[in-house]
DNA sequence: TAAACTGTAATAATGAATTTATAATTTGTA
DNA sequence: TACAAATTATAAATTCATTATTACAGTTTA
């Protein structure tokens, strides 16, 4: 469930625009002032700010500002000025959206899951390192545009090597690494896993040696 | 030619909306009091209703509410109060877009295009994925023109694997797609619906192979 | 109430993970 | 350099887990 956070003074409008992302199947947090916003942004990572530009205590462009600090989470701005730079600004601060004032809960609620489309798109991208391309959501590794037809295990020992390459590994941390739950299992699995992963890799890749055995240690990879 | 109801006590008012209305080709039809409209609207389904808040017989709050009881009709508030709680009260009525007085006839006829817009665009529009077309009015999907006769819970899960093409869903995230009351059910029923998606498509399209198993996670579909 | 749809359970088929056995390699040392 | 011990590679066999299929029971809908 996606947890909006609402940074608006307006009471009453805050509450019409809770009801309806609730209805909409979002999770929603209320600020009233801008005071504990960051720390509670920091620990909670919402994903969806709407921030309002006017409050009591803090200036909305400098709040935002201030969390695009440590964070990337998309901020749709709210203002009652429908003054084109002060919109532009807004923007320019980071901001990925804005609405004004008046508007309608509905435009909200579809400019919220608009934006969060989008910055879910941003997500989708594959992971590259060298000539290797990582997709979560694809369950697959590309290497030069073609894709490695991993199983499961060996798409989570590559997906290993490639975060650290160079890196020497020994056996059990390779085992830690690619099961979450902490099963036991012989040494000689992994050879294995690394023997099969090797020959595909061979096949992708003919001329390129990527994983070292390291005698009495383990094995590392090597872009 | 799109039919125009306007609900408006001030004469004047009416008369010059009336002007401005016809003038961009619309049909439109004139109510001084709320008393009969909702038969009105029953027998003669207007495109869109310029609704006044302040009526001398009925509460216009009221009369939105009732005709949302058996219609979707894209409906525009006029009221002279520009109060933000009622305002947004009328929109949690399930009103589309509300206009202030004192207003420009201009405007309103801005509004009503704008909303007729947005409406049609709910409607018909199918969204299209390639060979496939994604129907959610009338809950069916197309592939090369052939519609699929598919039950609702194969509708929702071709739906969203069409949305997110080559993405591997685990059966959990499957189940939370296609049932969004969180009620809980054995992972082969996912295997089943699968099972007789693909049956479907595979008559609707030999050739095609669309739905991957993948191995120990789950499902993609490739298109 | 019949037809269509959905959920469950049992079984079969498939494919992946692991083990086993054996060969090949590395390493230290005589 | 040769040779034994340790380590690693590989292939085959086995075990195990996952997926597909089938049949049927329960449920909803027209």
């Amino acid at each position: 469930m996606k947890h909006v956070l609402i940074v608006e003074d307006e009471k009453k409008l805050a509450d019409v625009l809770i009801a309806y992302l609730n209805q909409n199947q979002f999770k929603v947090t209320h600020f009233e002032s801008g005071s504990d916003v960051v720390d509670w942004v920091k620990t909670n990572q919402p994903n969806i700010i709407l921030l309002d530009l006017m409050l009591p205590d803090i200036n909305g462009k400098d709040l935002c500002k201030e969390i695009r600090q440590f964070s990337m989470v998309p901020i749709i701005m709210v203002t009652a000025m429908i003054d084109e730079i002060d919109r532009l600004i807004g923007l320019e601060l980071g901001a990925d959206d804005y609405v004004c004032k008046p508007f309608s809960p509905k435009e909200v609620v579809a400019r919220v899951k608009a934006v969060l489309r989008r910055s879910e798109g941003d997500l989708n991208q594959a992971e590259v390192y060298d000539a290797f391309e990582v997709n979560d959501q694809t369950y697959s590794i590309k290497l030069h545009q073609d894709r490695l037809d991993l199983t499961p295990v060996e798409f989570r020992l590559l997906k290993m090597f490639l975060q650290s390459p160079g890196r020497v590994f020994n056996r059990d941390q390779i085992l830690n690494n690619i099961f979450e739950d902490g099963r036991i299992v012989l040494d000689r699995t992994v050879d294995t896993h690394v023997k099969n992963l090797r020959h595909k890799l061979k096949t992708a890749s003919p001329e390129h040696d990527y994983i070292r055995s390291v005698y009495g240690i383990g094995y590392s990879f090597e872009l």
